[in-house]
DNA sequence: CTGAAAGCGCTAACAA
DNA sequence: TTGTTAGCGCTTTCAG
């Protein structure tokens, strides 16, 4: 089914069709509702690469993230993805898998108008710096969120990942904590980085002698974690609290205290980053800071579609913050109700 | 940058560039590598909407999926995606939030050449019969996995719901069950349907006096589910078992237990069809029924590009079913070690 | 081995 | 209000 097939159809030309099927003003109501009616009957489907050709525009966005794994990035889709249908616009996915060369290849493609717009949570290993300068040039509209590359002007939706790391810590320490350690990923992540930097800021906030900050790196691979983590727990000064800066670590952590038989959270205290809904019903129920993912996503959305109909002449600029919030429950808790 | 910019610049024609870009055999290594150069060095990539609409296909396949705040389609989505990206292919992804219109205007869109296949999982409310009996009459490849439609023949990457519903039911009956509950979301799913039904055959098949099934529904909004749990398990005859049916409904039925202090076992002991990383951290620790969530998202590219690449004539028929595990955790062990 | 030319289905000037 | 026409960038006969 093609448009000239229906112009046939109707004696009329495709020029005629082709406007009366966008609803164009220069069209009699009369035609429309003729032309509305075999389209319908024939059941057309306007074939979008042809469009996509000649508007030089795809009715497509692309949601490039280090995975999907994680339930940040699954809510956050879901943000992502009814925003997107509200427009009637399609999304791409692509996963990085935290990989660099990866990133760079994906967002390679983009250049030649396969997308009107990029949503990016950029990669671990670093980000495609120019791959992504080049985009911005190339006028398509990118919007960063939760892991944004500072050096790119672009839009970013985030939370306040400094904030957020400085209140879990502070939590530990208002919960009697004295040997805090912060559990972090290998990788180099900003938003890592900057919960880290909160961490430290609030033990030199913290009263009382001075503290010295502990950062564990706990590499990907499982056997290497667990290692890690049993090191750390079975040490003579081990720590009071643990600050999990990323939600896969959480469950490692929680497995390693319950094979070394340590309690949570009489001998050890745990909060973790991570939007897991199955925190209130974990052993014990997990403090948690959670990330506002849905919102998160449905926010980068808007924007980006700020950006892609041009309406806000420096949309590119906007940052917003939305909040992360602690939620606490057992595994931080001083009195021994377990 | 296009292909007659390159042509322009190298003194060729468009036509032995496009044929040099693909490698074609009737060019000579050398004009290639001039190409393959220039074209590097000026960063052209093929513009995909051209291409598409000449060749009458699009490098693209669609992930139809019910949700994707679910373990199981998170999984899913790394191995369809990494399959895609092997075969170089772009992978559209669509929720239909269990909406039989919404399934119906996504796959409504694909009769036109916007993708070379689908991946669909069924919406909860009903399926899209007519739809995708065009789609499959239109030539499109179209591969159900987890979530089947029977009357349609195409190819299915399922896993054994009925048998895993009856090692469900086994289990708890021989941990001594006598009073099994199981619990449905409010959809007609399927492949709940037959969870049910392998539940309702080991009923059956088991020893001692008959025992009589009990379904209980649950809608999806929280309130109503709540309430439903606490009086099924307030009731005088109260389950000494249950079978959780969708993931979803673990957290509530561990909360519900939670605030009416029934002991997991003791009192009741619960299994439940999920993929979540969490089960054996939780209070206590989850005995599920796990899907292979990586691997049937993975088979299910793979054949779906079986369907693309039309290598095997008989693709269609191909009707894969990838086993459940169970993994026996506390939530359902017989002596209190807990 | 290379090139000329037609056309995929659609849109947007411009004419009528 | 409708129609004519010229492409969008690419692939693919068919000639050279």
């Amino acid at each position: 089914m093609t448009i000239s097939l229906l112009a046939k159809e109707l004696g009329l030309s495709v020029a005629t069709v082709s406007k009366a099927l966008r609803d164009s003003h220069e069209i009699s109501t009369e035609t429309k509702l003729k032309v509305a009616e075999l389209a319908k009957k024939l059941n057309y489907v306007p074939n979008l690469y042809a469009s996509s050709l000649r508007r030089k525009n795809s009715k497509t966005i692309a949601v490039v993230l280090p995975e999907v794994a994680d339930s940040f990035f699954s809510l956050a889709i879901n943000g992502i993805e009814e925003v997107a249908q509200e427009k009637g616009y399609h999304v791409l996915i692509y996963l990085t898998h935290e990989q660099f060369t990866r990133e760079e290849a994906i967002l390679n493609e983009f250049k030649n108008g396969r997308v009107d717009g990029v949503l990016l949570s950029v990669s671990g290993e670093r980000p495609s710096g120019n791959q992504l300068q080049e985009l911005v040039e190339a006028g398509i509209p990118v919007v960063f969120f939760d892991r944004i590359f500072e050096d790119i002007a672009a839009a970013r939706i985030i939370t306040d990942d400094f904030e957020s790391g400085y209140m879990a810590a502070k939590h530990l320490l208002d919960r009697g904590c004295r040997q805090i350690s912060f559990l972090s990923p290998a990788k180099n992540l900003s938003i890592i980085s900057k919960r880290q930097e909160g961490y430290l800021q609030a033990l030199k906030d913290a009263e009382g002698p001075e503290m010295t900050p502990d950062i564990i790196y706990c590499p990907e691979d499982n056997g290497q974690c667990h290692n890690t983590m049993n090191t750390m727990l079975s040490n003579a000064v081990r720590p009071d609290g643990v600050i999990v800066s990323v939600e896969k670590l959480t469950a490692p952590v929680y497995m390693a205290c319950k094979t070394l038989k340590l309690n949570i959270p009489k001998d050890i205290k745990i909060i973790s980053f991570t939007n897991l809904q199955t925190a209130p019903i974990l052993d014990p129920p997990l403090t948690t800071i959670t990330q506002p993912a849905f919102e998160m996503g449905k926010k980068a959305a808007l924007t980006l579609f700020k950006g892609i109909e041009k309406k806000h002449y420096n949309w590119a600029s906007e940052n917003t913050v939305i909040p992360s919030v602690l939620v606490e429950r057992q595994s931080t808790s001083v009195d021994l109700e377990l």
